[in-house]
DNA sequence: GAGTTTGAAACT
DNA sequence: CAGTTTCAAACTC
């Protein structure tokens, strides 16, 4: 029955029936896509989705059945012979209207897919191509989009071609619900998720790819070793689930099936067809697509792991050597934690020095450290670079070390939860408070990485290559400190000041604050810790703390928090970053000597910094100028107050600690800055909002807690602020968070259990 | 990128 | 403790 001819001409009749059917016509007058022609949705399709050489899925069987389906039934390609494989047991599957449905779906993706298959040409080119598209956000939209629309279009074709033309209509309207269900889920995932969030298509491309595989001899034990970009896909969505774990997880698995049911759809058709099946190969497919399933359910794994999965698909062994080679790193120095984040590679030879450098202030560590400022440097260390790191370091600081490397292997390389990371920020914030903005930096870390994971497999986008110019701008730039007569043993230094080693990112002369140094280090700081034991102590206090040493009873302000000791501005008005409590993001108190103070985040003489809430942080991001403060006041007020450290940086660029900052959270932290129209599609946006922002700092909360509860409290909530408050006084702001994020994944559930 | 401004840190 | 100097970040051009 299925000479490569019919089955051409079928397909090619049917399809061209279908695009005048009035059906056709109305899914087309519905879908926002345009119509695309067969053979370009084929191409913008091989280009656009499927350029994962790599598949989980790699069992030749499997991948020769798929082909051969997918050639049976729309390509003319003359390898069709291998057509006949999965015939039967479609038939003998599934009866019922469901069925049908899936079968609609299961045509579509084989129309789709059979494109590929058929063109080989193509093949050679999938490794190059692989790894770009899952990783871009915008590429796998525009590529579900393409398979979406490729898909309307084969589904029609299909079925005809199968003489089910009574049934036509039907099916063309479920598939177009099923495709409208889908295109909306993948949106939303997409929006929020950028990277293969459309993972149930994802499951069906890896099919495809993996058959592309096939063909590739060379690459099937690969294969096997490697990460399946599915799995890929997967893990990543998994990572970027909100902070409801067991929510995410439910959904996932729930999910998961469907994607089971993917594959069993695509053998719908070749049943129809009365083709010959293999139950064997059928079950084995099935066998393996749970089994891939189940690894892309194994959460507990590494994000490093996944990186160097996403890596791996689209880079050569030398390459995954490198990224094992860094997570080595990983596990002793901070600098790993480069790893972690996507551009990795860029950013892993550029920094394979620096990362020997904290591997080895990290060994002097162990040994040598007294812990006296030295876990100052560990924590702040690991926090600074945004990286997480399975710190060795520290005998002093083992227990903060350990919740940060726990951090980054469970909370951050698993899943990237931001709750998690929140949480586990918020645990070491206690720790260590010393590192407020750094912890924050890793926060932001945190969700940088997950943008960037997700943005990793595509290496092509535009979106990723300008990524990745930061990731390696920064790596490059990250440079610290510029001291070049306090030989960086002064707390004119700021890495000395926040108790980390300067590293080759610091532009420093004679520098003394390594790790080869550490002796002089420590006993400088011993020195400067004995005229001031709070030298090393974090400059922003929070809200109880401060009220508690201080007595400042206008920082009894939930979320509250305060400088220290105080600024001493004079010519700023405290709108600058000059003055340390409006880089610290925190409100004058009495503490301050400042003249003229106009703190936006609270006046040393009591005025009311609601006012400046949204323009802080616009000041901040323009460098302050404060013309332009209350320039959108009107428009920004929702937005919340960034702490102007972790904006500056970011902004700026400069500080390597704020590496991550700077990378992810800078658009971010810009487009953070338009908050009312709260885009969904910008993840990281919603993400900083959702973190920056605590419970009570909600503009509606500030302005309560400002006016009448606390009169005399200046400052709404600094950034600083939000994570310990969290931490210490509301665990419910970050369980929120979580839920807010935990919205995403709903929609996109939801839909395909319905239809399903 | 160079120069200026600024305020904290260090010094007296 | 106050005043001055030093310093490096922040800022401007």
């Amino acid at each position: 029955m299925d000479t490569p001819d019919k089955t051409h001409i079928a397909a090619t009749s049917s399809l061209s029936k279908f695009e005048d059917s009035p059906v056709f016509n109305y899914i087309n007058s519905l879908s926002p896509i345009d119509p695309v022609k067969f053979v370009q949705t084929d191409h913008s399709f091989n280009s656009l989705s499927f350029t994962s050489p790599s598949s989980v899925f790699a069992s030749p069987q499997i991948i020769s059945h798929r082909e051969s389906r997918l050639k049976s039934i729309l390509s003319p390609d003359p390898l069709k012979p291998e057509l006949p494989l999965y015939a039967n047991g479609n038939k003998t599957s599934k009866t019922d209207s469901e069925t049908i449905r899936v079968s609609d779906q299961c045509a579509e993706q084989l129309g789709v897919l059979t494109p590929r298959s058929s063109a080989r040409g193509v093949t050679a080119e999938l490794p190059n191509t692989i790894k770009c598209d899952f990783g871009s956000p915008a590429s796998n939209w525009v590529s579900s989009d393409l398979i979406e629309t490729s898909r309307v279009r084969e589904g029609g074709g299909v079925p005809s071609s199968f003489a089910q033309s009574s049934k036509v209509n039907l099916r063309e309207r479920q598939h177009f619900k099923n495709e409208v269900n889908l295109r909306e889920i993948c949106r939303i995932e997409q929006t929020e998720e950028a990277a293969g969030l459309d993972w149930v298509s994802l499951v069906s491309d890896v099919d495809v790819l993996d058959s592309f595989n096939i063909e590739n001899n060379s690459e099937e034990e690969q294969d096997q070793e490697t990460v399946d970009p599915g799995t890929i896909t997967f893990v990543s969505t998994v990572l970027q689930l909100p902070q409801d774990n067991a929510t995410d997880l439910e959904n996932l698995v729930s999910i998961s099936p469907s994607g089971s049911c993917k594959l069993s759809e695509i053998r719908e058709p070749i049943t129809q067809s009365g083709e010959i099946e293999d139950l064997q190969d059928k079950d084995q497919a099935h066998d393996i697509l749970s089994s891939s399933l189940q690894k892309k359910l194994v959460v507990t794994e590494s994000r490093a792991k996944v990186d160097e999965k996403g890596e791996k698909r689209g880079q050569s062994n030398s390459k995954h050597k490198i990224r094992r080679r860094c997570l080595v790193f990983e596990t002793g120095s901070h600098k790993k934690c480069s790893s972690l984040i996507p551009s990795q590679t860029d950013c892993e030879v550029a920094h394979e020095e620096n990362c020997l450098v904290p591997s080895k202030s990290s060994g002097h560590s162990l040994s040598m450290l007294p812990g006296v400022g030295l876990h100052l440097n560990a924590v702040a260390a690991t926090s600074k670079n945004g990286r997480f790191v399975k710190c060795k370091t520290l005998a002093s600081g083992r227990q903060i070390i350990c919740m940060r490397s726990s951090m980054s292997s469970d909370s951050l390389a698993s899943s990237q939860n931001t709750l998690i990371g929140s949480s586990a920020l918020n645990s070491m914030e206690k720790v260590s408070d010393p590192c407020d903005n750094k912890i924050k930096v890793v926060e932001n870390a945190l969700q940088t990485s997950v943008s960037v994971g997700r943005e990793e497999d595509d290496q092509n986008s535009p979106r990723k290559k300008r990524f990745k110019q930061e990731l390696v701008g920064e790596s490059q730039a990250c440079k610290r400190c510029n001291c070049k007569r306090s030989k960086c043993l002064k707390l004119y230094c700021e890495c000395f000041a926040a108790g980390l080693y300067c590293v080759e990112p610091c532009s420093c002369l004679d520098c003394f604050n390594k790790p080869k140094h550490e002796d002089t280090v420590l006993e400088t700081r011993r020195l400067i810790e004995s005229r001031n034991p709070l030298a090393f102590a974090p400059k922003v206090i929070r809200s109880a703390d401060s009220a508690t040493e201080f007595g400042d009873e206008t920082n009894k302000t939930p979320a509250s928090a305060r400088h220290k000791r105080g600024c001493n501005c004079r010519r700023s008005s405290c709108l600058k970053k000059y003055c340390e409590c409006f880089q610290g993001g925190v409100g004058c108190s009495a503490s301050c000597r400042c003249e003229g103070c106009q703190n936006a985040f609270g006046r040393k003489d009591g005025f009311e910094e609601t006012e400046y809430k949204v323009e802080e942080s616009e000041a901040y991001e323009n460098n302050d100028s404060s013309d332009t403060i209350k320039k959108d006041e009107d428009e920004h007020s929702d937005v919340l107050l960034i702490p102007p450290s972790i904006i500056s940086r970011f902004s700026r660029g400069k500080r390597l600690g704020s590496s991550l900052l700077d990378v992810g959270p800078s658009p971010m932290l810009c487009t953070g800055l338009k908050p009312k129209t709260f885009d969904i599609s910008d993840q990281p946006n919603f993400q900083i909002r959702l973190q920056v922002i605590p419970e009570d700092e909600t503009p509606q909360n500030r302005k309560s807690n400002c006016s009448p509860t606390s009169p005399n409290s200046k400052r709404l909530s600094p950034p600083h602020h939000d994570i310990r408050s969290s931490s210490s006084t509301s665990s419910s702001s970050t369980s929120r968070k979580l839920i807010l994020r935990s919205i995403r994944p709903l929609p996109s559930v939801t839909p395909l259990q319905e239809q399903q």
